[in-house]
DNA sequence: TTCCAGGGATATA
DNA sequence: TATATCCATGGA
């Protein structure tokens, strides 16, 4: 990655593997916005604010150091759309989704906003989120920081549904309590398989949303989730066809091994994009 | 009005 | 282990 940092400020010189709107909008992240020709970005009790200026990416922050490792700047993903241009029926998804990333975000902030993601839609899930964060995180000034474990589990059943969360206010309660006995960073060190169960462990956890905190939070790539999109795309892949989504789940990860997880964003990206 | 959204929990056999 | 049903909410 062609990347500089300069007056405190992240610059990005090479906007092929690095574009903003790809990155913010292929469903791996919530809390951002776009005002005018910028977004704003929070993560944690972090943001930043991201710009286009001439060939140029600007990302301002006071943390560089939390930012390159958000944006997996050091990461080299030129080297990963070759390896995956070289399987059938990817090239157009990766040249479409060419400026993707895979961001490096918080565990706990992950664990949380993909149990509210579940059926449910982007829009709303990001609206439950900010309205979490505004009544329970800590005032940055420009933002609200992500709620800490503890204001979490100082939240009830009802709380959680005045934000519009529904039937998973009672799954966000059951888990801020079930997080307190569970070591959560550990779970960056265990193998996939192992990680997988641990977070099928709590509550408002299935496999899906369990690969999707493996992937956006700790960086677990040998895995595809399969969601709504996942499916159609399992099809228009030319897969054989089936129901089971842990038998699609398997079968993508044993074509695209420890790049399945890259995969699965540029096509969620493209077939989601392209389909309206 | 019905369908759908980055699904999961629960009951049942 | 596999299948059926239920679940809040808001936009299309």
């Amino acid at each position: 990655m062609n990347y500089e940092v300069t007056d405190g400020n992240i610059v990005i010189t090479d906007r092929d593997d690095f574009n903003i709107e790809h990155i913010l909008d292929c469903g791996q992240v919530f809390r951002y916005r776009k005002e005018g020709d910028e977004f704003t970005l929070c993560s944690k009790n972090e943001n930043c604010l991201l710009k286009n200026e001439n060939d140029c990416v600007i990302i301002k922050t006071n943390n560089v150091g939390y930012f390159v490792d958000y944006f997996d700047l050091d990461n080299d993903y030129s080297k990963i759309k070759r390896q995956l241009k070289e399987y059938p029926n990817m090239a157009d998804a990766i040249n479409y989704g060419h400026g993707i990333r895979l961001l490096n975000q918080d565990p706990l902030e992950m664990i949380i906003s993909f149990i509210i993601s579940a059926n449910n839609n982007i829009p709303r899930i990001k609206g439950i989120i900010e309205r979490m964060c505004t009544s329970l995180g800590e005032n940055m000034g420009d933002y609200y920081a992500f709620p800490t474990l503890d204001a979490l589990q100082g939240a009830d059943v009802t709380f959680f549904k005045s934000i519009g969360a529904g039937y998973r206010a009672e799954y966000l309660v059951k888990v801020s309590k079930q997080l307190s006995t569970l070591d959560y960073e550990g779970i960056r060190s265990m193998d996939t398989a192992t990680a997988r169960r641990t977070l099928v462990g709590l509550m408002g956890v299935g496999n899906k949303v369990a690969d999707c905190i493996l992937l956006f939070a700790y960086k677990k790539t040998d895995l595809f989730p399969m969601d709504t999109w996942s499916k159609k795309i399992y099809a228009a892949l030319g897969n054989e066809p089936t129901d089971n989504s842990t038998v699609m789940s398997k079968n993508l990860v044993a074509q695209y091994g420890e790049l399945s997880g890259y995969a699965q964003q540029y096509l969620y990206y493209y077939y989601r994009q392209t389909s309206n």
